[in-house]
DNA sequence: GTGGTCTAGACCACT
DNA sequence: GTGGTCTAGACCACA
C-alpha cells in the first residue's frame, strides 16, 4: 500500500480503500491480523492519529474487528458482505458522476467499459484462497 | 438541478456537476446563458457567493464563459472538448475506487456494466440541437 | 481600434487605450474631431454608455477636449504631455509587476528589453506629422 | 509585504504579487513554509478569505501546494517554470499598455529600458540560496 | 441589471 | 493547529 500524499484523498480514506483492495485481492484472509496502528503508522510515515481513524472507519463499516489486547483483525466474509442499498445508491451516483466527467475529457463508454474489465481484471475479485505477491505495496 | 444538503459533496461541486450534466445532455447548448448568480442562488436555495464559486470553477475548467456586466455563458464545445491526460487518470483512479467499493457491496462486475450503459444511455451523449425535457432533474 | 470582447479588460479602457494609441502615432492629430459617442459606438458595436465613460476618462485626463455642441477633439500636445510623478511611479509599478511575471514565466531579461524595442518601434513614437494607416484599427 | 488599501488592485492579487515577489527574490526558498492563512491575514490586517483566495490562486498557478493539516508550502522551481504562450501574449499586451502609457508620460523609450534593467537588477534572479534582507518590503 | 471583492463569523475535515 | 466550505451582507465596477 502507498500513500500518495499530494492526492486529494484524505490520507486516512487511502487507508481504508488500501486495505480494502488488499482484502479484494485475498491477500489478507478473514481473520488475519493487521498491522498495529503505531506500526501501520511507521511503514506509511503517517500520525497514528491517521491511521486510527482508518481502522475506525473500518470497523464502523464491518471490514475489520478489533480485539482488545490483541489486535485488529479482518472480519469474517459473511459479516461484511452485506448489500446496503442505501450505500449501492452512493456507488451508482459515484460512477454517473464519473460518466459525465468522462464526457467532458473526450473519453468515451467503450474506452469507460474496458477500464471497468482491465481494473477488475487487475483487482482479480478472487475469493479462494490464492494469495497474490504483495511485495510492493 | 436539485442540490442535495446533506450530501457529502459540497454545494458548489454539486451545482458544478448539476450544470455538466445539463450541457451533457443538451439541455444547455453552447452560447446560452446561465441563470445569473443570484438568480441560481435563488432558485437553488444558496447563498450566491457559493453559486459564485461553483461558476468560477467551471470557468476555470473552461465549461462557461463569463461576460463582465452581462451574464455567464455555456462555452464552445471546441474549447472545453480537450484531453487532459492528468484528469484522465484521476477519472481512471475514482473507477477503481468504486470497484473496490462495488466489491464489498457484493456488486459484481456485469452489474456494474450495465449500469454503466444504463447511465450513458439516460445521459445520451447527444450533440445535437434536440433538447431533453428536464423535469426528471 | 478593435475592442476585444473577451478580453480581462473593461470595454471603455480598451477605447481609452485605443485612442491614446492613435494619438501616438500620429493617426489623431492636436485638433482633430474624434466620432461622436454614438457614432464611436455604433462602429465598434459598443453601448453609446461605454463610450462615454471612455471619452469622460480621457478628458479627465486632458487627452481630448469636448466642445458643447460641436464635438470632441485632440488636445493640444502642451496640455496633455505633462509628466505626473504620480502616475509615472504607478507606471514603475506596472512594469515591476510584468519583470516578475516574466520570471515566472521564463521571460528572460534581453527578451522583455526585445519586446519593448519592438513595441516601440511598431508604435513609432513619431510626432511629425506623418500618418500612418489605421484601416485595420 | 504591504497592502496597500487604496490600490486599484484587489487585495488578494497584491498578496499573490507579493508572494511571487518574494520567491523570486530568493526570501522564499522552494519548500519552505508561508505563514499559514490566519497568521498572514493578521500580519497584513486582512480577512482570512482574502488570503485564502490568494493561497488558492497561487495554487492554481503550481506556484505553491497546500497540504491539508499541514499548512502551505512554496512549490518545486520545476513544477512551476513552465511556458505557457497564451500568458506570455498576455504579458506583452501589458508591456504594450504601458509603452503607450509612458509615451503620454513623456517617458521616453531609453528611459524604460533603463528602469527595466533597473529592476531585474533590484529583485535579482537570484536562484541561489542567497537570501536578501526583506526590510524594503 | 451583471459579476467581483471583501468582511465577519460559523462549522467541518484533516493532521 | 491546518485549510475548506458556507452564509449573510456590504460595496464596487461594468454594460
Amino acid at each position: 500500500m502507498i500513500i500518495n500524499k499530494n492526492s486529494p484523498y484524505p490520507f486516512y480514506e487511502q487507508v481504508v480503500l488500501g486495505i480494502k483492495e488488499d482484502i479484494v485481492q485475498g491477500i489478507f484472509q478473514p481473520g488475519d491480523k493487521l498491522l498495529s496502528v503505531r506500526e501501520m503508522a511507521s511503514v506509511l510515515m503517517l500520525n497514528p492519529n491517521t491511521v486510527s481513524k482508518a481502522y475506525k472507519t473500518l470497523e464502523s463499516e464491518g471490514v475489520i474487528v478489533t480485539v482488545r489486547g490483541k489486535g485488529t483483525f479482518v472480519s469474517d466474509k459473511q459479516q461484511r458482505h452485506y448489500r446496503n442499498e442505501q450505500q449501492v445508491g452512493k456507488l451508482k451516483e459515484a460512477l454517473e458522476k464519473i460518466v459525465i466527467e468522462a464526457s467532458y475529457l473526450n473519453v468515451s463508454l467503450p474506452e469507460l467499459q474496458s477500464w471497468l474489465a482491465e481494473i477488475s481484471e487487475g483487482l482479480g475479485g478472487n475469493s479462494d484462497g490464492s494469495k497474490k505477491s504483495s511485495e510492493d505495496n
